[in-house]
DNA sequence: CCCTGATGAGACTATATCGTCTCATTCTGG
DNA sequence: CCAGAATGAGACGATATAGTCTCATCAGGG
Protein backbone atom coordinates (compact mmCIF):
# COMPACT_ATOMS: atom_id res chain seq x y z
CA UNK A 1 0.00 0.00 0.00
CA UNK A 2 3.04 2.21 -0.08
CA UNK A 3 2.33 3.63 -3.60
CA UNK A 4 -1.60 4.36 -2.78
CA UNK A 5 -0.45 6.11 0.94
CA UNK A 6 2.18 8.15 -0.96
CA UNK A 7 -0.53 9.18 -3.59
CA UNK A 8 -2.95 9.81 -0.92
CA UNK A 9 -0.61 12.13 0.72
CA UNK A 10 0.02 14.23 -2.48
CA UNK A 11 -3.62 14.76 -3.02
CA UNK A 12 -3.89 15.57 0.31
CA UNK A 13 -1.49 17.94 0.25
CA UNK A 14 -2.55 19.42 -3.17
CA UNK A 15 -6.69 20.09 -1.76
CA UNK A 16 -4.81 21.31 1.67
CA UNK A 17 -2.46 23.90 0.37
CA UNK A 18 -5.43 25.06 -1.90
CA UNK A 19 -7.06 25.86 1.20
CA UNK A 20 -4.55 27.24 3.09
CA UNK A 21 -0.76 27.89 0.97
CA UNK A 22 1.23 27.86 4.65
CA UNK A 23 -0.88 24.31 5.24
CA UNK A 24 1.19 22.77 8.22
CA UNK A 25 2.34 19.00 7.84
CA UNK A 26 0.15 17.75 10.63
CA UNK A 27 -2.81 19.36 8.42
CA UNK A 28 -1.89 17.90 5.42
CA UNK A 29 -1.67 14.70 7.21
CA UNK A 30 -5.17 14.64 8.88
CA UNK A 31 -6.48 15.55 5.25
CA UNK A 32 -4.80 12.45 4.18
CA UNK A 33 -6.19 10.67 7.12
CA UNK A 34 -2.58 9.89 7.57
CA UNK A 35 -0.08 10.00 10.70
CA UNK A 36 2.42 12.83 10.38
CA UNK A 37 5.12 10.72 10.88
CA UNK A 38 3.98 8.57 7.78
CA UNK A 39 4.02 11.63 5.54
CA UNK A 40 8.06 11.69 6.55
CA UNK A 41 8.22 8.04 6.09
CA UNK A 42 7.61 8.91 2.30
CA UNK A 43 8.88 12.33 1.96
CA UNK A 44 12.07 13.59 3.86
CA UNK A 45 10.89 17.01 4.35
CA UNK A 46 7.89 19.17 3.99
CA UNK A 47 10.05 20.98 1.20
CA UNK A 48 10.55 17.40 -0.59
CA UNK A 49 6.72 16.60 0.08
CA UNK A 50 5.87 20.30 -1.50
CA UNK A 51 8.39 19.86 -4.34
CA UNK A 52 7.18 16.04 -5.93
CA UNK A 53 3.55 17.73 -5.75
CA UNK A 54 4.83 20.39 -7.87
CA UNK A 55 6.81 17.76 -10.01
CA UNK A 56 3.93 15.89 -10.44
CA UNK A 57 1.85 19.08 -11.54
CA UNK A 58 4.23 19.84 -13.79
CA UNK A 59 4.28 16.49 -15.15
CA UNK A 60 0.56 16.21 -15.62
CA UNK A 61 0.70 19.55 -17.50
CA UNK A 62 3.47 18.30 -19.63
CA UNK A 63 2.13 15.29 -20.63
CA UNK A 64 -0.97 16.98 -21.80
CA UNK A 65 0.28 19.55 -23.48
CA UNK A 66 2.28 17.16 -25.42
CA UNK A 67 -0.16 15.46 -26.40
CA UNK A 68 -1.92 18.69 -27.55
CA UNK A 69 0.62 19.60 -29.72
CA UNK A 70 0.92 16.20 -31.63
CA UNK A 71 -2.80 15.98 -32.27
CA UNK A 72 -2.49 19.24 -33.99
CA UNK A 73 -2.62 20.10 -37.92
CA UNK A 74 -0.56 23.67 -36.90
CA UNK A 75 0.71 25.90 -34.10
CA UNK A 76 -2.35 27.73 -34.66
CA UNK A 77 -4.42 24.52 -33.70
CA UNK A 78 -2.12 23.65 -31.14
CA UNK A 79 -2.41 26.78 -29.23
CA UNK A 80 -6.07 26.43 -29.28
CA UNK A 81 -5.43 22.44 -28.32
CA UNK A 82 -3.12 23.11 -25.49
CA UNK A 83 -4.82 26.23 -23.71
CA UNK A 84 -7.80 23.66 -23.27
CA UNK A 85 -6.10 21.12 -22.64
CA UNK A 86 -3.89 23.07 -19.49
CA UNK A 87 -7.17 23.96 -18.61
CA UNK A 88 -8.49 20.76 -17.94
CA UNK A 89 -5.09 19.78 -15.53
CA UNK A 90 -5.68 22.89 -13.41
CA UNK A 91 -6.88 21.05 -10.91
CA UNK A 92 -3.35 19.00 -10.23
CA UNK A 93 -1.54 22.67 -10.80
CA UNK A 94 -3.86 25.00 -8.94
CA UNK A 95 -2.42 24.95 -5.63
CA UNK A 96 0.72 26.51 -7.04
CA UNK A 97 -1.10 29.86 -7.28
CA UNK A 98 -0.05 30.62 -4.16
CA UNK A 99 2.39 28.43 -3.04
CA UNK A 100 5.15 31.04 -2.44
CA UNK A 101 8.32 28.24 -0.85
CA UNK A 102 8.07 26.57 -4.14
CA UNK A 103 9.10 29.87 -6.22
CA UNK A 104 12.70 29.31 -4.35
CA UNK A 105 13.27 25.92 -5.82
CA UNK A 106 14.97 26.90 -9.16
CA UNK A 107 13.91 23.58 -10.37
CA UNK A 108 10.21 24.64 -10.13
CA UNK A 109 11.10 28.18 -12.06
CA UNK A 110 12.72 27.01 -14.14
CA UNK A 111 10.17 24.61 -15.42
CA UNK A 112 7.38 27.27 -15.17
CA UNK A 113 9.70 29.58 -17.34
CA UNK A 114 9.75 26.66 -20.28
CA UNK A 115 6.04 26.15 -20.41
CA UNK A 116 5.84 29.74 -20.58
CA UNK A 117 8.32 29.48 -23.31
CA UNK A 118 6.71 27.32 -25.43
CA UNK A 119 4.05 28.79 -25.36
CA UNK A 120 5.65 31.63 -26.65
CA UNK A 121 6.85 29.42 -29.35
CA UNK A 122 3.17 28.91 -30.32
CA UNK A 123 2.29 32.32 -30.09
CA UNK A 124 4.84 33.04 -32.82
CA UNK A 125 3.49 29.99 -34.81
CA UNK A 126 0.50 31.42 -35.21
CA UNK A 127 1.29 34.99 -35.75
CA UNK A 128 3.68 33.47 -39.10
CA UNK A 129 0.35 31.41 -39.54
CA UNK A 130 -1.90 34.70 -39.66
CA UNK A 131 -3.92 33.78 -36.76
CA UNK A 132 -2.58 36.49 -33.57
CA UNK A 133 -1.79 39.95 -34.27
CA UNK A 134 1.54 40.70 -34.90
CA UNK A 135 0.74 44.16 -33.85
CA UNK A 136 0.73 42.70 -29.93
CA UNK A 137 4.03 42.02 -28.43
CA UNK A 138 4.10 37.92 -27.61
CA UNK A 139 5.09 38.96 -24.26
CA UNK A 140 1.53 40.26 -23.90
CA UNK A 141 0.05 37.55 -25.63
CA UNK A 142 1.54 35.08 -23.80
CA UNK A 143 0.70 36.89 -20.33
CA UNK A 144 -2.73 37.25 -21.45
CA UNK A 145 -3.22 33.53 -22.22
CA UNK A 146 -2.19 32.38 -18.95
CA UNK A 147 -3.82 34.91 -17.06
CA UNK A 148 -6.96 33.89 -18.64
CA UNK A 149 -5.84 30.12 -18.00
CA UNK A 150 -5.65 30.97 -14.59
CA UNK A 151 -9.02 32.61 -14.79
CA UNK A 152 -10.59 30.09 -15.52
CA UNK A 153 -9.10 27.42 -13.67
CA UNK A 154 -10.19 29.45 -10.62
CA UNK A 155 -13.64 29.63 -12.01
CA UNK A 156 -14.00 25.87 -12.12
CA UNK A 157 -12.61 25.40 -8.91
CA UNK A 158 -15.11 27.43 -7.29
CA UNK A 159 -17.58 26.26 -9.32
CA UNK A 160 -18.73 29.47 -11.18
CA UNK A 161 -18.41 27.11 -14.48
CA UNK A 162 -18.48 23.72 -15.81
CA UNK A 163 -14.97 23.06 -17.03
CA UNK A 164 -15.83 22.81 -20.64
CA UNK A 165 -17.82 25.63 -20.53
CA UNK A 166 -14.33 27.69 -19.27
CA UNK A 167 -12.22 25.76 -21.72
CA UNK A 168 -14.14 27.30 -24.65
CA UNK A 169 -15.05 30.91 -23.19
CA UNK A 170 -11.06 30.82 -22.80
CA UNK A 171 -10.38 30.21 -26.60
CA UNK A 172 -13.11 32.17 -27.44
CA UNK A 173 -11.78 35.32 -25.66
CA UNK A 174 -8.48 35.38 -26.88
CA UNK A 175 -9.59 35.03 -30.41
CA UNK A 176 -12.60 37.30 -30.57
CA UNK A 177 -12.75 39.21 -26.94
CA UNK A 178 -15.62 40.01 -25.00
CA UNK A 179 -16.88 43.02 -26.89
CA UNK A 180 -20.21 42.86 -28.97
CA UNK A 181 -19.55 45.57 -31.73
CA UNK A 182 -18.07 43.17 -34.49
CA UNK A 183 -19.85 42.01 -37.67
CA UNK A 184 -18.74 38.73 -37.71
CA UNK A 185 -18.43 36.44 -34.27
CA UNK A 186 -17.23 32.88 -36.02
CA UNK A 187 -14.37 31.91 -34.79
CA UNK A 188 -11.61 31.25 -37.72
CA UNK A 189 -10.26 27.90 -35.86
CA UNK B 1 8.37 62.06 11.82
CA UNK B 2 5.97 59.62 13.44
CA UNK B 3 3.55 59.34 10.25
CA UNK B 4 6.78 59.36 7.71
CA UNK B 5 7.97 56.19 9.39
CA UNK B 6 4.30 54.35 9.81
CA UNK B 7 4.28 55.10 5.74
CA UNK B 8 7.25 53.91 5.15
CA UNK B 9 7.00 50.62 6.91
CA UNK B 10 4.02 49.97 5.08
CA UNK B 11 6.14 50.75 1.76
CA UNK B 12 8.71 48.77 2.83
CA UNK B 13 6.30 45.44 3.89
CA UNK B 14 4.86 45.82 0.20
CA UNK B 15 8.11 45.36 -1.86
CA UNK B 16 9.10 42.91 0.92
CA UNK B 17 6.01 40.60 0.68
CA UNK B 18 6.04 41.07 -2.99
CA UNK B 19 9.40 39.76 -2.90
CA UNK B 20 8.74 36.51 -0.28
CA UNK B 21 5.16 35.78 0.61
CA UNK B 22 6.10 34.65 4.21
CA UNK B 23 8.40 38.01 5.05
CA UNK B 24 9.26 38.01 8.08
CA UNK B 25 8.68 41.21 10.52
CA UNK B 26 12.59 41.76 10.70
CA UNK B 27 13.25 41.28 6.89
CA UNK B 28 10.48 44.15 6.73
CA UNK B 29 11.91 46.26 9.00
CA UNK B 30 15.07 45.57 7.32
CA UNK B 31 13.77 46.60 4.12
CA UNK B 32 12.42 49.84 5.81
CA UNK B 33 15.74 50.18 7.34
CA UNK B 34 13.84 50.66 10.80
CA UNK B 35 14.35 48.36 14.15
CA UNK B 36 12.29 45.32 14.46
CA UNK B 37 10.66 46.98 17.43
CA UNK B 38 9.56 49.80 15.77
CA UNK B 39 7.38 47.96 13.92
CA UNK B 40 5.93 46.92 16.84
CA UNK B 41 5.40 50.50 17.96
CA UNK B 42 3.46 51.52 14.56
CA UNK B 43 1.60 47.97 14.57
CA UNK B 44 -0.15 45.79 16.79
CA UNK B 45 1.32 42.51 15.02
CA UNK B 46 2.56 41.41 12.38
CA UNK B 47 -0.72 40.69 10.98
CA UNK B 48 -1.93 43.87 12.05
CA UNK B 49 0.54 45.51 9.64
CA UNK B 50 -0.76 43.18 6.74
CA UNK B 51 -4.19 44.19 7.35
CA UNK B 52 -3.13 47.82 7.20
CA UNK B 53 -1.27 47.70 4.12
CA UNK B 54 -4.25 45.78 2.64
CA UNK B 55 -6.66 48.35 3.74
CA UNK B 56 -4.39 50.92 1.95
CA UNK B 57 -4.10 48.91 -1.06
CA UNK B 58 -8.13 48.82 -1.12
CA UNK B 59 -8.07 52.48 -0.48
CA UNK B 60 -6.24 53.58 -3.27
CA UNK B 61 -7.78 51.15 -5.91
CA UNK B 62 -11.35 52.32 -4.47
CA UNK B 63 -10.54 55.78 -4.92
CA UNK B 64 -8.90 55.51 -8.46
CA UNK B 65 -12.40 53.37 -9.23
CA UNK B 66 -14.34 56.01 -8.26
CA UNK B 67 -12.65 58.67 -9.29
CA UNK B 68 -12.46 56.91 -13.00
CA UNK B 69 -16.65 55.73 -13.16
CA UNK B 70 -17.03 59.11 -12.38
CA UNK B 71 -15.28 60.92 -15.86
CA UNK B 72 -17.42 58.16 -17.47
CA UNK B 73 -19.87 58.96 -19.67
CA UNK B 74 -21.54 55.24 -19.45
CA UNK B 75 -20.97 51.65 -18.13
CA UNK B 76 -19.21 50.81 -21.04
CA UNK B 77 -16.92 53.78 -20.48
CA UNK B 78 -16.70 53.18 -17.20
CA UNK B 79 -15.90 49.64 -17.58
CA UNK B 80 -12.63 50.86 -19.64
CA UNK B 81 -11.61 53.57 -17.02
CA UNK B 82 -12.01 51.28 -14.29
CA UNK B 83 -9.53 48.81 -15.69
CA UNK B 84 -7.12 51.23 -16.70
CA UNK B 85 -7.40 52.99 -13.59
CA UNK B 86 -6.73 49.32 -11.46
CA UNK B 87 -3.88 48.16 -13.63
CA UNK B 88 -2.77 52.11 -12.78
CA UNK B 89 -2.56 51.13 -8.88
CA UNK B 90 -1.19 47.85 -9.48
CA UNK B 91 2.07 48.01 -7.64
CA UNK B 92 -0.42 49.00 -4.62
CA UNK B 93 -2.08 45.88 -4.57
CA UNK B 94 -0.14 43.21 -5.82
CA UNK B 95 1.18 41.93 -2.85
CA UNK B 96 -1.59 40.10 -2.48
CA UNK B 97 -1.48 37.98 -5.40
CA UNK B 98 0.71 35.64 -2.96
CA UNK B 99 -0.60 37.17 0.94
CA UNK B 100 -2.18 34.40 1.50
CA UNK B 101 -2.63 34.84 5.24
CA UNK B 102 -5.18 37.84 4.36
CA UNK B 103 -7.62 35.75 3.43
CA UNK B 104 -8.65 34.80 6.24
CA UNK B 105 -9.64 38.29 7.19
CA UNK B 106 -13.19 38.62 6.38
CA UNK B 107 -13.17 42.22 6.16
CA UNK B 108 -10.36 41.96 3.12
CA UNK B 109 -12.45 39.14 1.58
CA UNK B 110 -15.77 41.14 1.85
CA UNK B 111 -14.02 44.20 0.35
CA UNK B 112 -12.93 42.17 -2.76
CA UNK B 113 -16.12 40.19 -3.20
CA UNK B 114 -17.51 44.28 -3.35
CA UNK B 115 -14.45 45.00 -6.10
CA UNK B 116 -15.82 42.20 -7.79
CA UNK B 117 -19.33 42.79 -7.46
CA UNK B 118 -18.95 46.46 -8.50
CA UNK B 119 -17.32 44.63 -11.89
CA UNK B 120 -20.39 43.06 -12.72
CA UNK B 121 -22.28 45.59 -12.35
CA UNK B 122 -20.37 47.54 -14.60
CA UNK B 123 -20.39 44.74 -17.23
CA UNK B 124 -24.19 44.14 -16.46
CA UNK B 125 -24.53 47.89 -18.14
CA UNK B 126 -22.12 47.27 -20.48
CA UNK B 127 -24.41 44.34 -22.02
CA UNK B 128 -27.31 46.69 -21.68
CA UNK B 129 -25.23 49.71 -23.90
CA UNK B 130 -24.62 46.77 -26.26
CA UNK B 131 -20.94 46.88 -25.73
CA UNK B 132 -20.31 43.20 -24.22
CA UNK B 133 -21.59 40.14 -25.66
CA UNK B 134 -24.47 39.36 -24.08
CA UNK B 135 -24.29 35.39 -24.72
CA UNK B 136 -21.17 35.30 -22.78
CA UNK B 137 -21.49 34.43 -18.55
CA UNK B 138 -21.20 38.08 -16.93
CA UNK B 139 -19.40 35.22 -14.39
CA UNK B 140 -16.98 34.51 -16.84
CA UNK B 141 -16.17 38.75 -18.37
CA UNK B 142 -15.16 39.38 -14.44
CA UNK B 143 -13.23 36.60 -13.73
CA UNK B 144 -11.18 37.21 -17.00
CA UNK B 145 -11.03 41.11 -17.00
CA UNK B 146 -9.77 40.16 -13.31
CA UNK B 147 -7.19 37.55 -15.25
CA UNK B 148 -6.23 40.44 -16.91
CA UNK B 149 -5.56 43.09 -15.51
CA UNK B 150 -3.58 40.70 -12.89
CA UNK B 151 -0.72 39.47 -16.23
CA UNK B 152 -1.03 43.11 -16.75
CA UNK B 153 0.32 44.01 -13.52
CA UNK B 154 2.67 41.51 -13.40
CA UNK B 155 3.92 42.09 -16.22
CA UNK B 156 4.47 45.51 -15.61
CA UNK B 157 6.20 44.90 -12.48
CA UNK B 158 8.19 42.78 -13.97
CA UNK B 159 9.32 45.36 -16.83
CA UNK B 160 7.95 43.33 -19.35
CA UNK B 161 5.53 45.97 -20.57
CA UNK B 162 5.19 49.65 -20.00
CA UNK B 163 2.18 50.79 -17.58
CA UNK B 164 0.69 52.64 -20.53
CA UNK B 165 1.28 49.75 -22.93
CA UNK B 166 0.08 47.29 -20.36
CA UNK B 167 -3.11 49.31 -19.80
CA UNK B 168 -3.99 49.75 -23.67
CA UNK B 169 -3.34 46.45 -24.53
CA UNK B 170 -5.51 44.87 -21.34
CA UNK B 171 -8.64 46.61 -22.79
CA UNK B 172 -7.60 45.51 -26.25
CA UNK B 173 -7.46 42.26 -25.41
CA UNK B 174 -11.05 42.31 -23.96
CA UNK B 175 -12.82 44.38 -26.57
CA UNK B 176 -10.80 42.23 -29.79
CA UNK B 177 -9.11 39.36 -28.22
CA UNK B 178 -5.95 38.62 -30.06
CA UNK B 179 -6.80 37.22 -33.39
CA UNK B 180 -5.90 38.31 -36.68
CA UNK B 181 -8.74 36.90 -38.49
CA UNK B 182 -11.02 39.96 -37.95
CA UNK B 183 -11.65 42.70 -40.82
CA UNK B 184 -11.95 45.82 -38.68
CA UNK B 185 -9.78 46.25 -35.85
CA UNK B 186 -10.76 49.62 -34.86
CA UNK B 187 -12.79 49.81 -31.07
CA UNK B 188 -15.74 51.15 -30.55
CA UNK B 189 -14.72 52.81 -27.77
C1' DC C 1 20.89 74.17 26.37
C1' DC C 2 17.61 70.85 27.86
C1' DC C 3 13.41 68.00 27.68
C1' DT C 4 10.49 64.96 25.41
C1' DG C 5 9.29 61.72 22.21
C1' DA C 6 10.82 58.55 18.83
C1' DT C 7 14.17 55.18 17.72
C1' DG C 8 17.81 51.22 17.63
C1' DA C 9 19.75 47.38 19.61
C1' DG C 10 19.20 43.52 21.79
C1' DA C 11 17.75 40.36 25.67
C1' DC C 12 14.01 37.51 26.85
C1' DT C 13 9.82 34.52 26.73
C1' DA C 14 6.33 31.94 24.47
C1' DT C 15 4.82 29.25 20.83
C1' DA C 16 4.38 26.80 16.58
C1' DT C 17 6.17 23.53 13.75
C1' DC C 18 9.62 20.69 11.83
C1' DG C 19 12.04 16.42 11.87
C1' DT C 20 13.53 12.21 14.62
C1' DC C 21 12.73 8.36 17.28
C1' DT C 22 10.40 4.59 19.74
C1' DC C 23 6.92 1.32 20.62
C1' DA C 24 2.68 -0.84 20.05
C1' DT C 25 -0.65 -2.09 16.52
C1' DT C 26 -2.37 -3.39 12.19
C1' DC C 27 -2.21 -5.08 7.70
C1' DT C 28 -0.56 -8.20 4.08
C1' DG C 29 1.52 -11.77 1.45
C1' DG C 30 2.93 -16.42 1.65
C1' DC D 1 -1.47 -18.63 10.83
C1' DC D 2 2.94 -16.16 10.85
C1' DA D 3 6.65 -12.91 9.85
C1' DG D 4 7.81 -8.73 8.15
C1' DA D 5 6.47 -4.37 6.57
C1' DA D 6 3.76 -0.33 7.14
C1' DT D 7 1.33 2.56 10.17
C1' DG D 8 -0.45 5.50 14.27
C1' DA D 9 0.36 7.82 18.33
C1' DG D 10 3.01 10.51 20.74
C1' DA D 11 7.36 12.02 23.17
C1' DC D 12 11.32 14.76 22.32
C1' DG D 13 14.69 18.25 20.88
C1' DA D 14 15.85 21.98 17.71
C1' DT D 15 14.76 26.11 15.53
C1' DA D 16 12.49 30.14 13.82
C1' DT D 17 9.76 33.85 14.76
C1' DA D 18 6.36 36.70 17.19
C1' DG D 19 5.74 39.92 20.67
C1' DT D 20 7.43 42.37 25.10
C1' DC D 21 10.53 44.99 27.58
C1' DT D 22 14.55 47.75 28.91
C1' DC D 23 18.06 50.96 28.23
C1' DA D 24 20.93 53.98 25.73
C1' DT D 25 20.89 57.32 21.95
C1' DC D 26 19.37 60.84 19.08
C1' DA D 27 16.79 64.72 17.05
C1' DG D 28 13.86 68.60 17.31
C1' DG D 29 11.26 72.33 19.61
C1' DG D 30 11.02 75.60 23.30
Amino acid sequence: MALATRERILEAAGTALLRSPNATVDQIATEARVGRATVFRHFESRAGLLKALANRAIAETDGVTRQAAADARNATDALRLVTRAVVGAGESFRFLDSAAELYDEPEIVEAYRRQMSELADLVGGAKREGAIRPDVPTTWVVASIDGLIWAACRAVGDGELGLVQAQDLVWETIANGLSAEKPERVSPF
